[in-house]
DNA sequence: TTGAAAGCGCTAACAT
DNA sequence: ATGTTAGCGCTTTCAA
């Protein structure tokens, strides 16, 4: 019942009167070990349950098996996806996973970082805070490879891997365009990070490539759900706020183009009560495609994002860097950006002039 | 450029002209070192840029300050939150997470288990697949104190932290027998988990309490939208098909109890197809109280689960049993289950006979 | 084929 | 107040 010492390889090697080293390499299953030796240390290896102790061995070995991730927020469904991608890609390269969540706080951020280095990690995947660059640089220099995800960080010039907002943006807004709509609107996340500057380009860019032009007032800023302690999930909330001063203004065939699914579903309900019929009268377009999406009523035209494969290119990135981290001088590839493309999932909440089918 | 090695105490010794050892104390802020020497000591090693190295500090310390998370599915937005509320709390109390995802996988479970061992964590958190046990004895044989999450596990008898899923379900029945309502069903996922067999109880009990009791047929099984590779998300697709044959079978006045509240969308939309509206000729009842589901249109009624006291209660739990875990023997309390109460949110979405406000 | 010795970076017990 | 020694559990020379 008491928590008895692990098994260790001297253990074995006391129990069969013999050198750690013999014991080591058996298991190993290194040669220079005699067939029979090699069974009667896995024997008994088996016999006193030994399990090798990996803190040790990366201590020798100087490397960890161990992967950094710097997350602001599980609960974003996205990042969610995010996660196990990552840790499936990881676990099947043979590496374990730490994960530090900064609720989009710097200090936070920081804190992991400096954790991070402490443990001596192979690699760091992180979605980091806006501003602040100072700590990865630091992670930098200490050798310890770096991907970001999703978000680029001006001043930094590291391998990032996300996703092309812009042309989800353009994609999105294009096919707004292309149903007719002149009076278009874009609800944005109130955050200083690059997917939404990019929307924001995307959506500008759009309408003027059609010779068009946005009134200032025509991108509204969302506040997030945000605030201290236990991440609090997203939440319809705040773009229902909005949505009700959008209603005013829009006149009919309005579209809005929303930041995420949760905005877009504030958005119904907003409509909805000012007696605005999502899909006939008004419009809403959502980024991020979650899956309570195209249940709902209307089903909602959305941009899917390709979570997995950021999860999975951002891990194989990372790890090409770690395996060439050893490397004489010189033999960096410079740092890349990898954007990969989402999707425009077309449903039935923007109006079709034509009242035609969707 | 190359990636320096990383600076040693011993860097900071031979600088300094000092043994290692002092250069410890100093570090660490004990007695026995001058002032002078301890404040030369912090400013030399923050030249050098030194960062402790964890892994050698915990192999003398023999405590990893580390925990393990073994979790089926991030993109549950109820364990995404479990996940922040668990890092948030182990961060506070010092300890780093390391994250292991089963996606409800008996052999991914078993690996995970293996490797927190290897790994010499403190102390695990485990929301388990159901069957198989052997793995967390061999855990618990090994010294590394456990905390069950959510899911009981038949023939383990460690501790548990969770929900109150049978309290949950009667609340939400008996919600629903007070409405008038007399025809009932319950739309439950197709797991053998202890959730849903506690809530299945729940639904049961209370019907009986009344004098009611059930037809066979009136719990329904929804299949998980589950499968293999990346974790998919929820999904209301499964409830969707289901919904359709329940729509022909439900009498005026019918309520559904579903499972989580992505079943309880795709019912949504199979009543609305088949001309029901819900909350009004229908009834539907949700579990979880996604951040969706008070903008559905009517309002989803749910129970809310309390992700963040389960996260932090579990840690709590843990962490007493690692800081009790080298008394001396018999020290040890019996391993005991708390259930944190769920909330039942009325909103909309169940039919009032009289037609009242909600 | 096996063993002895050294060392990864750190802390603790015991000198001095 | 500081240094020396030993050791956490493992792997890697280098000898035998």
């Amino acid at each position: 019942m008491s928590p008895r010492r692990r098994t260790t390889l001297r253990d074995i090697a006391t129990a069969l009167d013999l050198s750690v080293n013999t014991v080591s390499r058996a298991l190993a299953d290194k040669d220079a070990v005699s067939v029979e030796t090699r069974r009667r240390v896995k024997a008994e290896a088996e016999r006193l349950g030994y399990v090798p102790n990996t803190m040790a061995r990366s201590l020798v070995l100087q490397n960890a098996m161990t992967l950094g991730l710097v997350i602001t927020n599980p609960s974003n469904p996205f990042y969610a996806r995010l996660i196990s991608a990552i840790e499936e890609r990881g676990r099947t390269r043979g590496y374990s996973l730490m994960l530090m969540v900064t609720e989009d706080s710097i200090d936070n951020e920081r804190r992991a970082a400096e954790e991070l280095m402490r443990w001596g990690v192979d690699g760091v995947l992180a979605i980091p805070v806006q501003h602040g660059t100072e700590h990865w640089e630091g992670l930098r220099k200490s050798g310890i490879p770096l991907v970001l995800l999703n978000r680029h960080l001006p001043g930094l010039d590291v391998d990032l891997v996300g996703v092309d907002y812009y042309a989800g943006a353009r994609a999105a807004t294009e096919h707004v365009l292309s149903t007719g709509a002149t009076e278009l609107y874009l609800a944005e996340e109130n955050l200083d990070i690059s997917p939404v500057s990019e929307r924001i380009r995307g959506f500008h860019d759009t309408l003027a490539a059609h010779g068009l032009s946005a009134p200032d007032d025509a991108v509204v800023r969302v506040d997030s759900p945000g605030g201290g302690g236990v991440s609090v999930p997203f939440d319809p909330g705040p773009a229902y706020e909005i949505g009700a001063a959008l209603a005013r203004r829009a006149g009919p065939g309005a579209v809005v183009l929303a930041g995420n699914d949760y905005h877009a579903l504030g958005l119904y309900r907003a409509f909805t009560e000012h007696g605005l019929r999502v899909g006939v009268d008004v419009g809403v377009v959502g980024h991020g495609d979650h899956p309570f999406s195209a249940y709902l009523d209307p089903p909602l035209t959305s941009v899917r994002l390709p979570a997995a494969e950021v999860g999975q290119a951002g891990v194989d990135r990372l790890l090409e860097r770690v395996e060439t981290a050893g490397q004489a001088e010189g033999g960096e590839a410079a740092p890349a950006h990898t954007l990969l493309p989402p999707e425009l999932v077309v449903r039935a909440s923007v109006p079709r002039p034509d009242g035609g089918e969707h």
